[in-house]
DNA sequence: ACGGTTATCTACCAATTGGTAGAGAAATCT
DNA sequence: AGATTTCTCTACCAATTGGTAGATAACCGT
């Protein structure tokens, strides 16, 4: 809750700065793993400007939270609607609008991985504003099936396996690097590939 | 290292018991959020004992690491060798005997994907146990598709595509949990089939 | 019976944790 | 210019962290 102080900071960049350190070290560490400490030092500030901003370790990553919601809604949401009609390439469409913050920032979908460890109740906030999302996915993708345009199955636990498979590729370079991946552009754009190919396959009908 | 004081303890069943719940709370919390007193009262011990059985937690981690590595290990090649010829048919027995354990466990692959967490060089040892394990699938998938048995594609990044896929969904019940699904029988059933389906589908040639 | 190993405990400790109190600049308003 | 709000800082603090020291039983082979 809290209403925010406002962006009116004159030259202050500092919650901004503060909210994208705190993604990127949440997002691949751990919320309990990382200490205000942490993050205050790559801001380059004190602890107590954390703590001026964001009233508690709890608010931030709340604050987090929300921000990395957002921002995924918007960009989902607008690949959504810029995508052809075909289900396979909106789905490919948006995968790759996914995709390509995502590999970039493991930690935006680390995030997402992250909220089954809140403690509970705490997370619910967050729930909320997905809800809407995944029901809306889960509705269109029931509805392609029934045109007979997507392979038929269950697209609730569908949806859950796309997500399940972009995230642990996005959050996962160990796993790719076991195998002998390399990310540089080339490997990206390979894994890019690879991945519409396979989510192609498996939803074809 | 450290040769264990092998397991002639009278009575003592409490190495293996802490191990257990050390893997189950490692796996679902993360290593860092989960303290040596959390652990031991688990345990229904003093943080000490935990101290005698491993000299420090970064002990206690490896060990953990190593059990989980071998039990996979132990139940993938079982399942690789008794499973029927046709590579579909063995990638589903393959994914069916990690799944009974891992969605009862989710700590299992938890620690899995706790990997990429480690501090560098405290992962190395158990990544050389992994290495051989990876190495084998990739070379098996590579012959498959040579065969036209499965479809083609680059046979790392598919391991990778399917290690995340079944990963995702058995470590992430919240994912599940948001579009409805229910962990019961008729759920965990229906969750099993609808993946075999969709990794087949991913997969045919 | 008894000396030594095995296993568990109570008592501490230094470092780190999230968080409080409040001082000191710097900008804004009047 | 002076008062006030906005922002960042230097202390501090209680609780928790991983870990050490050492006492104390319980069990063993001889």
């Amino acid at each position: 809750m809290a209403s925010r102080p406002a962006p009116t900071s004159r030259r202050g960049d500092t919650r901004e700065r503060i909210l994208e350190s705190a993604t990127n070290l949440f997002g691949t560490r751990g919320f309990d793993s990382v200490s205000l400490d942490q993050i205050a030092a790559e801001v380059g500030v004190a602890k107590q400007s954390l703590l001026y901003w964001f009233a508690s370790k709890d608010d931030l990553v709340q604050a987090v939270l929300a921000n990395m919601a957002a921002e995924l809604t918007v960009v989902v949401e607008a690949a959504m609607r810029a995508a052809p009609d075909d289900p396979l390439d909106r789905l490919e469409a948006v995968v790759h609008a996914v995709f390509r913050p995502a590999v970039r920032r493991p930690a935006l979908l680390g995030l997402l991985r992250e909220l089954s460890r809140l403690p509970s109740g705490s997370a619910g906030p967050l729930n909320e504003h997905l809800e809407p999302l995944v029901e809306r996915a889960v509705a269109w993708m029931s509805d392609e099936m029934d045109r007979g345009r997507l392979r038929r199955g269950n697209p609730a636990l569908i949806v859950s396996l796309i997500y399940a498979t972009v995230t642990g590729i996005a959050t996962e370079p160990e796993a790719l690097r076991i195998v002998g991946w390399q990310q540089d552009i080339a490997g990206l754009r390979q894994l890019r590939n690879e991945m519409t190919q396979f989510l192609r396959a498996a939803l074809a009908p």
